[in-house]
DNA sequence: ATCGTTCCTTGACACAGATCAAAAAATGGA
DNA sequence: TCCATTTTTTGATCTGTGTCAAGGAACGAT
C-alpha cells in the first residue's frame, strides 16, 4: 500500500502532475524539505482511502487516478462533495481528523506529506501558504458552483455539468486539442455520478441514454464518452429538442 | 453609502464583532496598519451591495446585519451560495472582480479594507494569512455541508437545516443560554430562503406552516421564530409524525 | 468456458415539490 | 389613515424524479 515511487523531478515545470500545493513556485530548498516528509501511496479502484472521522496524519496530492469525497447521513443517504482529480489536494492542515470519506474510483496514487512537518513548512514558507489559500479559494468556488447545479438544475443539466467538468479537467491534463471532439473515460460508476448530482442511479442512466438518443453524446462501452460539440451539450441539455423520451 | 462610523476598539477582545480575518490574533501594530485602509459602509435592507462581475477594490467583514451571496443563471434561476452573518468575511484577495452578487437582506454595516493594502498585509503578516486560510477552510466545510442539504434532504429537512444554522449563529452572537427555547428573527424572505434551499417560495411557506401546525416551531408575526426544542426540529423534521398536511 | 457478482438499463407507477392562480396579510408612503 | 406594493399563505393540478422490479451486460475468479 505504501510504496516508494520517488519521481525524478526537481522543480515544478518538470513535475508532470504539478503538485499544486507545493510545486507551484517551488525551488530546490523546499523540495529538499519535502523529500523528507513525503511518501507515495497507491490504491486500487473501489478501495476506500479513509473514512470520515478517521485519524489522519497526512495531507496529500493526487498524482494519478480519481477519488471522491463523500458525506453520508445516518440513514445512508450519500452526497459527494468533491471530486479529486490529478493535482488536487486533500486534507486539512491543522486538523487530524478526516471530515469526509475518501474513496478511490479508479486506480489511484497519492503523494502524501506528513501533517506536522507540512504544517511547519506552511508557517515558514509564505508562498506555500499563499498557494494553499489560492487552492482553497478555488475549491470554494467549485463547491459554490456545484451548489447551483444541485439546487437549480434539472437532471439532464446536471449530467451535462458533470461531463463538462470531467472533460475540461481531462483536456487540461491530456492536452487534447481544443474545439475538437472530446473523448474520455468516465471515471465514475452511475451510482457515484448519482451521488455527485443528488439523483438516483436510475435517473442518471436514463438521462445518459436520452443524451445518447438525441445525438448529443455517444458511448463506446459504458464508460467511454465522446462529445462532438461541448457547447451543444451545455446549451441543449436543458431542451427536449425532439420530444425527449418517446422518439 | 460610505459613512465613517469608527468604532472604539483596539484589540480583538474588545471587538464586539470579532473581525475574524484581521482581529483573531490582532495586535496594535496591525490595527494601526488596518486603521489606514479600512472604512465602513452601510446598506439598507434589500439593497444590492455588489453584482457578480463588478469591479471590487475591497474585501470586507460584516459588522451587523445579514447579506446573501447568490449566483444566477441566464434564465433567471437563482441559487444562494452563502449567507453572510456578522463576523463573516467577503471578497477574494487577489481578485478584483466579484464572483457573486451580494445583497443586504437586513440593514447592513460592513467594515471594508482596501484590497491592495490588505493583500500586502496578508503577505507580510503570516498569522493573518493563516487566519484567512482557516476561515476559507471553514467556509469550504460549510459549502460542502450545504451540498448535502441541497442534494439529499427533503424540503422539510432543508427548512430545519436552515433554521438550525441561523439559530446557532444567532445564539453565538447573542449569547442565548443553551438548552432553552430559541427565539430569533428570520433575516430572510421566503423567497430568499427558497433560493438558499433550492426550493420554490410556495414550498418554503407550506413547510413552515406544516412545522408550525406540528408544534415543532411557532411564529410571532411572519419573521419571529421560536423553537422550543432544537433536537426535535432536527430529528423529527423528516418524519410526518402525525400525517402531515391534513391535520 | 462457466459461474457469481457487480454494474447498467428499462419499465411501471408513486409522490414530493413545481407551477399556476388567487386572496390575505404586512409594509411603507403620501 | 388609506392606498399601493410587497410578502405570505393556501388551493388545485401537473410533472420530474424517485421507487420498486426485472432483466441484461460486463467482469473476475475458478
Amino acid at each position: 500500500m505504501q510504496q516508494a515511487v520517488a519521481p525524478a523531478f526537481k522543480n515544478c515545470t518538470d513535475c508532470p502532475i504539478r503538485h499544486r500545493a507545493v510545486c507551484a513556485k517551488c525551488d530546490s530548498e523546499e523540495l529538499e524539505l519535502l523529500e523528507d516528509i513525503k511518501y507515495y501511496r497507491s490504491f486500487s479502484a473501489g478501495q476506500p482511502v479513509m473514512w470520515a472521522g478517521d485519524h489522519m496524519d497526512f495531507v496529500a496530492s493526487v498524482v494519478s487516478g480519481v477519488a471522491t469525497l463523500t458525506q453520508t447521513m445516518e440513514d445512508g443517504r450519500t452526497q459527494m462533495v468533491g471530486l479529486l482529480l490529478p493535482s488536487d489536494f486533500v486534507g486539512r492542515p491543522g486538523r487530524g481528523v478526516a471530515a469526509y470519506t475518501v474513496t478511490a474510483t479508479t486506480d489511484l496514487t497519492m503523494c502524501c506529506f506528513r501533517r506536522k512537518p507540512f504544517e511547519k513548512m506552511i508557517d515558514t514558507t509564505p508562498h506555500v501558504a499563499h498557494r494553499l489559500l489560492e487552492m482553497t479559494l478555488d475549491e470554494l468556488d467549485a463547491a459554490r458552483e456545484w451548489m447551483l447545479v444541485l439546487g437549480r438544475k434539472t437532471a439532464r443539466e446536471k449530467i451535462a455539468s458533470l461531463l463538462s467538468i470531467i472533460a475540461r479537467r481531462d483536456a487540461l491534463l491530456g492536452s487534447a486539442p481544443p474545439g475538437k471532439e472530446l473523448v474520455f473515460d468516465l471515471p465514475l460508476t452511475r451510482e457515484a455520478m448519482a451521488d455527485y448530482l443528488g439523483l438516483t442511479l436510475e435517473t442518471v442512466s436514463r438521462q445518459i441514454s436520452a443524451l445518447k438518443r438525441d445525438g448529443i453524446i455517444s458511448l463506446s462501452g459504458k464508460r467511454k464518452i465522446s462529445i462532438p460539440d461541448m457547447d451543444r451539450l451545455l446549451t441543449e441539455a436543458g431542451d427536449d429538442s425532439d420530444g425527449g423520451y418517446l422518439t
